[in-house]
DNA sequence: ACAATAGTTCGATAAATCTAGAATTATCGT
DNA sequence: ACGATAATTCTAGATTTATCGAACTATTGT
């Protein structure tokens, strides 16, 4: 991950439209959700949405792909956990992250 | 840290000019850099930069204080954690970003 | 008071982004 | 073939963002 990389896809996460949609992606894991699915939760025009999923795909984000009528996106997990891990080790002084991804509560 | 929060600072990272800068903040540690430390670092013009650090001011993820001459900036390192831990809880599978605390090279 | 240094603020322009209706494409069921 | 559903692409307007020179403010040293 390099810094042209890394600030392409928080540029993308950085509008509220697209960083909710790509966290149903993350929760929904590799199964994914269709855009119908996630226009029912952003509850914004179709063709605002196609624009900000396209965003997400363009960025390596995301992907498309055609299941009958409807099409399935799912998350790059590999490349959020790229972008998670650089921020980790470029951009914060890791104090108090590691233990959140072992127990949320302690 | 909410979607609102994460997103504004998404967004204000996820310019190559302000990532590289901010990277710069947490690399220094808390005793900060000056405006004309991070100059000499991204070499643009006086006044880009500083429109910049202020877009990194207004987010709240670096603050500015005048030491005679120069204006010493420091990154706000609470919200650069809560950032990352928002986004290690929300926005990735957590599979391989933890060990990268622990040691880079495993 | 003056000159030099450090940086901001102003102003104007160019470029990118967001939004959303209308038209279009693709698929499925009858 | 036709109608319904799912979603994209087209188009255009409004808003926001990025850039940078010029003017300005603040501080220091002489």
């Amino acid at each position: 991950m390099d810094i042209e990389t890394a600030s392409k896809c928080l540029s993308e996460l950085g509008n509220p439209h697209r960083l909710e949609a790509f966290r149903l992606l993350i929760k929904a894991g590799p199964e994914g959700v269709t855009v119908g699915d996630i226009q029912k939760h952003l509850n914004i025009p179709k063709s605002t949405l196609s624009h900000h999923i396209s965003h997400l795909v363009w960025a390596g984000l995301a992907k498309q792909e055609r299941e009958g009528r409807v099409l399935r996106c799912t998350a790059n997990f590999e490349l959020a956990d790229a972008l998670v891990s650089y921020l980790c080790a470029e951009c914060c002084s890791g104090l108090d992250v590691v233990q959140l991804d072992e127990t949320q509560n302690v």
